[in-house]
DNA sequence: ATCTTCTACCAAAGCGCTTTGAAAATTTGA
DNA sequence: TCAAATTTTCAAAGCGCTTTGGTAGAAGAT
């Protein structure tokens, strides 16, 4: 059943079924419900490329990922994608995946944009100078950045608070007697690494401490790298009393090198992390809970994908740029230092 | 620069150019070359959806993921899609990701269908009964199995040996002196957890040990509900002195559980664990090293994707059937029984 | 030299939709 | 009542490709 079929069958031209369809004024109610019905009736689905290459819209958006890099490394990306698929299924959008090798990733994006493939683009793991955003601004295509960046240029984006975040969470460690507080970080190159980074030093630099740059460690977040890293802190001569991850990975791998110190978490050594909301390593069921700054990445892919739709539809860069607050939940993984 | 300018520049017709560049075997040598240099020059790209109309081949793979099952709760599908992805991009096929909620899923299939959207799909995580390999197969579309299924169809699949790999993997722990082996698996409807299970209690008949129902467990294959079914097993009175388990994120809470009951691992109690191959979560890297039976899953996408594209391609899905070997790893978390 | 077969190319139709420009039908104004 | 304005509908062009059904010209057969 196509739009030919359908128009023959009602009496009509093609020209006023595909109005009435698409909402088009100029078509009369009455006509506009009986052809809605009939198409619904015959179960009519217009031919998704035939309207692409009418409208020259495509319909679909993209997400670039690059093989090597560390996205596929991070089960994050996962439950942020959830979040996209959601909300572009909800809209009828296609989402389409795309895998890169080492260094094609912005002639991927040079490509699909060429062969005109795609509407827009999702672009996750900002760096603090990110190509892709230039690239993609001078292409003058649509695209929202999950997160946010220092290159120049006018992008849409969502972001959360990681600054604010992690000055709190660093505030109430030093409220709770602290002084030597690690920081396992993400990888330096990260935006949100270098915020969250910000927030620490800040809240550090509210309290008069001097930030000891031992302490601060920037890598992969993998439970692995939490592991060596947080084993290095912590059999440091000064060992620092609180530790500060950048992931619940991160602070699982903690929890098992303190453990192997026999060091009590919540108790000798206090342990706070970002909980990203993973549905399969849940901050509050460890042992002992673990305190986190929660903000749920899938509610956050869910919102990039509104925004990208407006952005799509024309709305100005500048009118969509968003920071999600993010809260601090006090569980027992965190203690008043002892003295 | 589209198909008519390319033509027009070469003084050819779009007939000719398109065959030339299409490998048709009606267009001279000399004049293939003239047109594939002349198209490389200018850049020329063909339109997309121009192409699907006119071919009715979409060039697009699909694969569905329900947003409430677990495979949003699995690291292990990130994994996979990326080996997907890889293969796909190699080939310029595109591919698109959909959720769906609830109750949609087979009427997403269905739709994506009519609509003439994708060219196949990738069924993941097949069930014992599996309505969406009965409902591709009567739809007749393409489409490619990661597992099997006891539904009568005829589909195209890639497996790995669960089977073999526990009979295997028991067979080392009853060869270790172990009796009471605790079971880990993924959840009863799976599969693949139907299939292990298989091995296991093969290699337990083989051996004549009557197996205990109580140290099967089935359920969600995630740090938590490991350490908690641990737990329970470690638990009993008869305490079960090896754990056979469906994930190294499973083998991960059974340590955390042993840990906990004060049982050193590779003596008190052996644990042995399925290796998806995981880049964030490495077996060798636990403390003790965990020992495996292991397949990569991201190669497994690769292939698979592979094997799509053949049946897309028309070979029938009896030519497309593949079992990958498991190899087995042994590492320090198994050891011989304490007499 | 004529007729038949290839080879190498082409014009035009068609895929199924949207959209332009115009015509028909209806309503409004005086 | 008739022209003007408005609403509703339509025919046809166009999006950029593939593919059908050809036609010239060269090669081979007689």
């Amino acid at each position: 059943m196509n739009l030919k079929e359908l128009a023959a069958h009602l009496g009509l031209s093609q020209t006023t079924v595909s109005r009435a369809l698409n909402g088009y004024p100029e078509v009369s109610e009455a006509t506009r419900t009986r052809v809605r019905e009939a198409a619904e009736r015959l179960e009519y689905r217009p031919n998704a490329a035939a309207r692409r290459l009418a409208t020259g819209r495509t319909g679909t958006v993209a997400i670039i990922f690059p093989s090597e890099r560390s996205l596929l490394l991070d089960p994050h990306f996962l439950d942020f994608l959830a979040g996209v698929a959601e909300k572009l299924a909800d809209d009828d959008v296609e989402l389409t995946l795309r895998a890169t090798r080492r260094n094609d990733e912005l002639e991927t994006y040079r490509r699909l944009v060429r062969n005109r493939r795609v509407d827009g683009f999702i672009v996750s793991s900002p760096l603090i100078e990110d190509e892709r955003v230039r690239l993609l601004s001078d292409l003058d295509v649509p695209f929202v950045l999950h997160g946010r960046t220092d290159t120049q240029a006018p992008y849409a984006y969502l972001d959360i608070d990681n600054e604010g975040a992690f000055r709190r969470a660093t505030e109430l460690l030093v409220d709770l007697g602290h002084r030597r507080i690690g920081l396992l970080n993400g990888k330096r190159e990260l935006n949100f690494a270098r915020d969250r980074e910000a927030g620490y030093l800040a809240a550090l630099a509210a309290h008069g401490i001097a930030p000891d740059p031992g302490l601060i460690v920037n890598a992969a977040m993998t439970e692995e790298i939490g592991y060596r890293n947080a084993s290095a802190l912590l059999a440091r001569p000064q060992r620092p009393t609180a530790l500060l991850a950048a992931s619940v990975l991160l602070a699982f791998g903690a929890y098992r090198a303190a453990r192997d110190l026999g060091l009590v978490i919540g108790k000798d050594v206090s342990v706070i992390a970002h909980d990203d909301g993973l549905p399969f390593l849940k901050a509050e069921t460890l042992d002992p809970p673990l305190a986190t700054t929660v903000s749920p990445i899938r509610a956050g892919g869910y919102r990039l994908a509104e925004l990208l739709l407006a952005r799509i539809n024309g709305n100005p860069p500048e009118d969509l740029r968003e920071v999600a607050p993010v809260d601090l939940v006090f569980r027992a993984s965190i203690g008043r230092m002892l003295t």
